[in-house]
RNA sequence: GGAGGGGUGCCGGAGUGGUCGAACGGGCCGGUCUCGAAAACCGGUGUACCCUUGCGGGUACCGUGGGUUCGAAUCCCACCCCCUCCGCCA
């Protein structure tokens, strides 16, 4: 959501920030409705400051028991005027907000201008591939293998891109998971979550994600929404909410399921636990002081690092383009996970510094200790990360000639001292 | 599912047609006092928007949207949400 009293100042930044999203320039239609917003307004206001004043005197003439007949004749003539004013107001608000709720975050200098993920920017690297003596296998053939692993009772169940993970592998996730949080809310200050996975419509439309992405989204009979992400319930946490300057940076993470359709995936990664309709993910959210959001991005990628390092994974870290970013992102990075097994670098986090877009959106604010009114807050979001695709690069980069799995020494307190699976 | 109660400022909480942007209390900020702090006391403390070079003026907002009225936090209608009790239930 943007600030409309920005683009009025800044129409040439804002259509150029649209521009390299590859958005056509929208600030002269803003404008002109802005504009014929405002005239309304005006003239609404005066006739209800006039309305007032009649009404006052109209109340004193009584109160002395004289006759407000004329002053009465006066006001009625003022009610048509006040109502069909009041009436385009309200239609004017509603453009605008349509129009604006439907443009994406103006992406940060330095973000790379191009259409999708081929123009993204390989910032670093860290720790090297795995040398395997044989060829490595791809994830899901590790783990059918082991019959840990089990696509077709999961299709069974509920269809395709689902996965049912049994005994060892089952506890791999709970082991990660574990991992990742004790890490986040011991060393890095973030406080643990249990939050709801069913929202409102209201909580979608803060994030972003409505109205513009509904499709993506599960929806039940009862108008709630399954959280594609815990992203959506942590940052809404202070939607509505006028924060002291001392509150900030809120650091919270969650451990919860994700749900997504998938719609538009179609034969996108079909094959394995790559792409789900329900995934388990360690979420970080930050809200920071508007002036700290871009190195509390640097921070939480850091944080996000960390993990991939302590389980001695490697992996390269991607400057997403224009292209490639979501909605709400002013900038974001993200960090990609050697795939022996596959042969490639694949997402297993995200982080993205969103600024006040979704502050608007959501009224979330905080009081200033110097000077008059409020700010909106800037909201930071990243993965830390995606449990199941950590799963994945786990398999694949300890597996074994034997068709086992070698445990990373930070997991095996978390299974019990076990150092392998299978 | 049945019955009832309620949504007011940063928070709690009054307010049933005009002088209410809203009592009172808490919090917060400033001051007095103090070596310093606490306590006490005094003062201050809404948001958004419009017009204006400026000084300043004005409008809206008491869950949301309509309506009645010269005038609505207050009356009417619809909707949303929350809470309590009973029932059901992990």
């Amino acid at each position: 959501m943007y600030d409309l009293r920005w683009i009025r100042d800044n129409p040439d930044a804002f259509d150029a920030g649209l521009g390299r999203r590859d958005v056509a320039p929208q600030a002269a239609a803003i404008l002109k409705l802005d504009a014929e917003a405002r005239a309304n307004r005006t003239a609404l206001q005066e006739a209800q400051n006039r309305r007032n004043e009649l009404s006052k005197q109209i109340g004193a003439a009584k109160s002395k028991g004289g006759d407000a007949d004329g002053l009465i004749a006066e006001v009625g003539e003022l009610k048509s005027r006040v109502q069909d004013g009041e009436e385009k107001e309200r239609g004017f608000t509603q453009s605008l907000r349509e129009l604006l709720s439907g443009l994406p975050n103006q992406p940060e200098d330095g973000v790379p201008v191009g259409a999708d993920e081929d123009a993204n920017q390989e910032l670093r690297q860290h720790g090297e591939a795995p040398a395997f003596d044989f060829a490595p296998k791809q994830h899901f053939e590790i783990g059918e293998a082991l019959g840990l692993m089990d696509f077709d009772t999961a299709a069974k169940l509920s269809g395709s891109r689902f996965v049912l993970l049994r005994g060892e592998l089952a506890r791999l996730e709970r082991a990660l998971a574990a991992f990742m949080l004790d890490v986040h809310t011991g060393e890095f200050g973030y406080t643990e979550t249990s939050p709801p996975l069913l929202v409102r419509a209201h909580t979608a439309f803060g994030t972003g994600n409505l109205p513009k992405f509904e499709e993506d989204l599960f929806k039940t009979e009862d108008g709630f929404y399954l959280i594609p992400t815990a992203e959506m319930v942590l940052t809404n946490v202070v939607r509505e909410n006028v924060l002291a300057e001392d509150d900030l940076p809120l650091r919270q993470v969650a451990y919860t399921p994700c749900f997504r359709s998938e719609a538009g995936a179609a034969g996108k990664d079909t094959r394995g636990m790559l792409r789900q309709h329900q995934f388990n993910k360690v979420e970080l959210v930050s809200i920071t002081h508007p002036d700290e959001s871009m190195a509390e991005h640097e921070r939480m990628t850091e944080c996000a690092e960390q993990i991939l390092q302590r389980l001695g994974l490697h992996y390269r870290v991607m400057l997403l383009s224009t292209g490639d970013m979501g909605f709400a992102a002013q900038k974001t990075y993200d960090l990609e996970a050697w795939l022996p097994g596959q042969d490639s670098y694949r997402e297993i986090s995200s982080c993205s510094n969103c600024g006040d877009f979704q502050a608007r959106r959501m009224e979330a604010r905080y009081k200033p200790k110097q000077g008059k009114g409020t700010r909106f807050v800037h909201t930071l979001n990243g993965s830390g990360l995606a449990v199941g695709r950590t799963l994945i690069a786990v398999l694949e980069n300890y597996q074994l000639a034997d068709g086992g799995v070698a445990v990373p020494a930070v997991l095996q307190p978390y299974l019990g001292g076990q150092t392998r699976i299978g």
